[in-house]
DNA sequence: AAGCCGGGGTC
DNA sequence: GACCCAGGCTT
């Protein structure tokens, strides 16, 4: 059972550990502008660090401000996300921009509650916003905090479940130190990405480890608990590149899902992989005109939750026809560049169309 | 409460 | 190949 004393030690130890770490080695650590913070919390959600730090300097360069990245236009914007995944942070950061500037005059809240409402803003967010920007006492609750919290009292509670989440953020915010809460937010993330890390943690190191649960008890491995596990769809897609002299058929897919306001090439989704004939078949359903399809790829792409594979084929057409049922336009490849694409989709057409 | 949303690093 | 990442939204 935990202890004021464990408590105690638990917000001393890690408080005098990041003391004297001094590390400040990314842009976004000790930033004191909310707009900043802002906008490195949203590129970071679920995002290593190392992942998002070019995109936080793009974003940071571009939009030195909040009113500049809300009178941007949402194309440039995407253009500029294109790369990093989960674009519906993207959506939600430019209505939260154009929230702020509209609303509040291009101040950015500064209160919990008023920090939680905005758009792609949840509980860990918020409480980063609040205590890095305001000094205001929330306990941000990441997957950094779950492995710290789970180890150092060995709290078998899934982490993904109702309950856990309940448990641990009462019990983050019992631990924060309310007179440093950004130096404790910050304390206690960076001692679980840097030694309190999921596989092989470096306890040898660790400020906590004397009196950590889990250390003493060889359960770190086990620790932390997760009781949902992921399934992966497999899907086949079948791009049809259309192309006319050097301009090719793209559309913005509007539909929820996958990839929802990036753009693509026809395509053809069927339930298993599908040969050249099966598609020109498709094809015939949308045109009366004479389409020949030539393979000219294949692309595998391992998400989280999908495993998409691509075939992908040319057609060479001899005038710019209109697909029915479909908002997809004409493009020249030298404008391919303003328009967002998936990433692999990305380098199929830096390796497949030159123009 | 459960499902969905990208891309990449690490072991 | 499995797991995870400075999570949040939708249904």
């Amino acid at each position: 059972m935990a202890t004021k004393a464990q408590y105690v030690f638990f917000r001393e130890s890690l408080m005098r550990w990041h003391r004297e770490q001094n590390d400040r080695s990314l842009p976004w650590k000790g930033e004191r502008n909310a707009y900043r913070i802002w906008l490195s919390e949203i590129i970071l959600q679920q995002t290593r660090a190392a992942q998002g730090l070019d995109y936080y300097l793009k974003f940071t360069r571009t939009y030195p401000d909040i009113r500049s990245l809300a009178a941007a236009p949402d194309e440039e914007v995407f253009r500029l996300w294109q790369g990093l995944g989960y674009y519906n942070r993207c959506r939600n950061m430019l209505a939260t921009a154009r929230f702020i500037s509209d609303t509040y005059q291009g101040r950015f809240p500064d209160t919990y509650d008023e920090i939680l409402a905005l758009k792609g803003v949840g509980p860990y967010t918020a409480a980063a916003i609040a205590s890095f920007a305001f000094d205001l006492p929330h306990a941000v609750v990441d997957g950094n905090v779950y492995r710290v919290l789970s180890r150092f009292f060995a709290i078998e509670t899934p982490v993904d479940s109702t309950e856990g989440k309940r448990i641990f953020a009462s019990l983050a915010q019992e631990l924060i130190d309310a007179d440093s809460p950004a130096a404790y937010n910050q304390a206690i993330m960076d001692l679980g990405a840097t030694v309190c890390t999921p596989a092989a943690p470096l306890c040898m190191f660790c400020p906590l480890a004397e009196r950590c649960a889990a250390y003493r008890q060889n359960l770190t491995g086990l620790l932390p608990v997760k009781e949902k596990k992921l399934s992966v769809q497999t899907r086949h897609f079948n791009y049809v590149v259309m192309r006319s002299g050097d301009s090719v058929w793209i559309r913005q897919r509007k539909e929820k899902g996958i990839w929802q306001d990036l753009h693509e090439f026809l395509l053809i989704e069927t339930p298993e992989a599908a040969t050249l004939k099966q598609i020109e078949k498709e094809i015939k359903q949308l045109t009366t005109a004479r389409v020949a399809l030539r393979h000219i790829g294949s692309l595998r792409q391992r998400l989280t939750h999908q495993l998409i594979l691509s075939e992908f084929y040319e057609a060479q057409l001899s005038a710019q026809l209109t697909v029915p049922d479909t908002e997809g336009f004409w493009v020249d490849i030298s404008e391919l560049q303003r328009f967002a694409f998936p990433k692999t989709m990305v380098s199929f057409i830096a390796a497949h169309l030159h123009g």
